[in-house]
DNA sequence: CTTGACCTTCCCCCTTAGTGGAAGGTCGAT
DNA sequence: ATCGACCTTCCACTAAGGGGGAAGGTCAAG
């Protein structure tokens, strides 16, 4: 299989499936005799595992420490559970931060929206923020 | 003020200062006859309120925008306004992906946790994503 | 034989908010 | 006179995940 035909049967560029490669999450890929990438139907699932993986917020570097593991011959289950766990303690992390943030926001916000602009203080930038 | 001291004054490097100066948050600074930065005291609050705006989430373009209407003598009460109601809007509107996300990784850790490694079919990479 | 659709490598570009370092100028103190 | 601590400009680089396009090779169909 070619690139472009890889690149359409799982819906990314052919870009992508080289960037993928240069980066490590593709093994280099055999050569026909013109020297134009030849995919055998792995490498579809190959593929259809990093979005999956990319869907549940895992960086390429992530991905790539799952597939690496596959690829030693381990299953690379107990690391899996590892990356996901950490990733639900990051999503947590994150939702707290922002949720804060919110907070603050929304008060900066309620302060802007019943203020009388004519009362801006010249001296200052903004009163608000 | 050169611009080490008024980088200590702010808790700021003199690399950020000039990449401000460089971005238009701070107008071209004044010049002492070597050359040097000389900053009037007027600069450390125009500093801290960029400073403010970025722990309310702002980002540098947004806090310009700001900056911009109160450099042409406006008040920029209305426009903050929006913008603070932007922020809102994009602040729940992520924390409503995270969370949406957080339901799927969290489903994926719970089946990781409780399967069987010997079970993982060789066949694919990894049967919890 | 030429056209068009593929493919190859290569390098540069984008986003955000800076950071690091090189090469060189300036200044006060020793 | 020279040392260290400043300052100047400019260029490259980071993380993440690719996208754009040039210059050139390959192949089947008309």
């Amino acid at each position: 299989m070619r690139i472009g035909e890889a690149a359409d049967a799982v819906g990314m560029t052919t870009k992508t499936i080289r960037f993928y490669e240069d980066r490590g999450l593709l093994p280099p890929a055999e050569r026909s005799a013109n020297g134009y990438r030849d995919y055998a139907h792995d490498t579809l699932s190959r593929l259809e595992f990093i979005r999956r993986s990319q869907i549940a917020g895992l960086t390429l570097a992530q991905i790539q420490g799952i597939l690496r593991i596959r690829d030693s011959g381990l299953t690379p289950c107990t690391h899996v559970r590892d990356v996901l766990g950490k990733q639900l303690q990051d999503l947590d992390r994150k939702i707290a931060e922002l949720t804060a943030l919110r907070v603050t926001v929304a008060e900066q916000y309620a302060t802007a929206e019943v203020a009388d602009p004519q009362r801006c203080d010249a001296e200052q930038i903004c009163s608000y923020i």
